[in-house]
DNA sequence: GATATTTTGTTCATATATGTACATAACGAT
DNA sequence: ATCGTTATGTACATATATGAACAAAATATC
């Protein structure tokens, strides 16, 4: 049945991944990212449709890692706010490491503006993320964790800001002891802070 | 003497700074800006030495009108609170009306991993907003409107997380009424909010 | 080993993008 | 009106970028 791929298709979509996330979308033309996985432009096409469709894929790939996944992941029973105060460690920990802060973020930053299709989908991911986190808090105030008059769309909202700022910022700062004393002060502010 | 420039140098320049601010750096060609002031990129480079020297013009000029001016240029003696809630209110209500974000922000959002020179400055802006946050928070610990313990960097850090994740967040939640929740609350949590 | 199928490599066509070079145009000054 | 000066328009050279078309290569199946 044909002639078979001469590239590792995974790997690539990985290596597509990286690219994007740190360059964004606009840097990486076909060219670039054909020459960076050594195959030609050709194959590309051929491989995956389109480069917008690939950013895509590549898109649903970083989510599959991405520490914001514990808070839409998390089920019922947890402690919220152990969870929320973990998460936004592990967020700044891993954002320290290298300084691409989150794909989706950049996406929103650089494509809102210019790119219709892939704007809206980035804006949706932001809004399902919020949404995530609203029944995160939800589950708090039924098991008593947070107060019962906690205003949870507002939570939410800063919350998401807070983590949006966090992954820009780690641009500028690349100290994870200092990302993590803005996120940790705000939490505080937030009555979220629940370190073990 | 020589032959009079055919456009209004200061009026491109807004123009300039609109298109920047509005659509990133790389996707504001030399063709294109000349276009969009009709121009020809003959007299583009006669007029601006390079895209990037532009860049930094344009900078410049956006930031005589930023909402966050208002923190970098406060006197000693006035409310922090009230000056930090006013101009968090007004952050949120330009933001909300077109959803630009901030051109420092976007900048280095869309820069820092991709642009060395621009990157760098764009990220010093940042810097340089944390310390006139500080020098602000220190006045009202000076004048007693905040706590004698209050941690000075921890809260700048947290201000300026805030901000910026305001400045992305507009470009998904475009209602005036939501940004200030957000803010608010992460306001109230940091003992900043004075509403008057 | 001939064939169908799929990937790959190459070429074509076209548009964008940058920077330079040089001729021309439009002014002020003498 | 000529000259120096500066802006503008045009042209050149080169690189990038996209997408399609088509030939060539590499496999499985028969």
């Amino acid at each position: 049945m044909g002639r078979p791929v001469k590239f590792d298709k995974e790997e690539a979509l990985q290596t597509v991944v990286d690219a994007f996330w740190r360059s964004g979308y606009e840097p990486c033309s076909v060219k670039a990212l054909s020459e960076t996985l050594g195959i030609t432009r050709s194959s590309f096409y051929n491989a995956f449709d389109s480069r917008e469709a690939l950013y895509k894929k590549a898109l649903e790939k970083y989510f599959e890692t991405a520490p914001s996944r514990a808070l839409s992941n998390a089920t019922e029973g947890v402690s919220v706010k152990a969870l929320i105060t973990k998460t936004y460690q592990e967020i700044c920990r891993t954002r320290a490491e290298d300084n691409r802060g989150c794909m989706a973020v950049n996406g929103v930053a650089e494509l809102c503006n210019t790119h219709v299709e892939l704007g809206s989908l980035l804006a949706d991911t932001i809004l399902g993320s919020i949404t995530d986190i609203e029944r995160l808090l939800k589950w708090g105030v039924a098991q008593q964790e947070l107060p019962t008059n906690t205003n949870i769309h507002a939570v939410a909202l800063a919350l998401q800001t807070l983590m949006i700022g966090l992954n820009v910022l780690c641009k500028v700062v690349s100290s994870e002891t200092e990302l993590w004393l803005s996120a940790r002060t705000t939490l505080e502010g937030l009555n979220l802070l629940l370190e073990n």
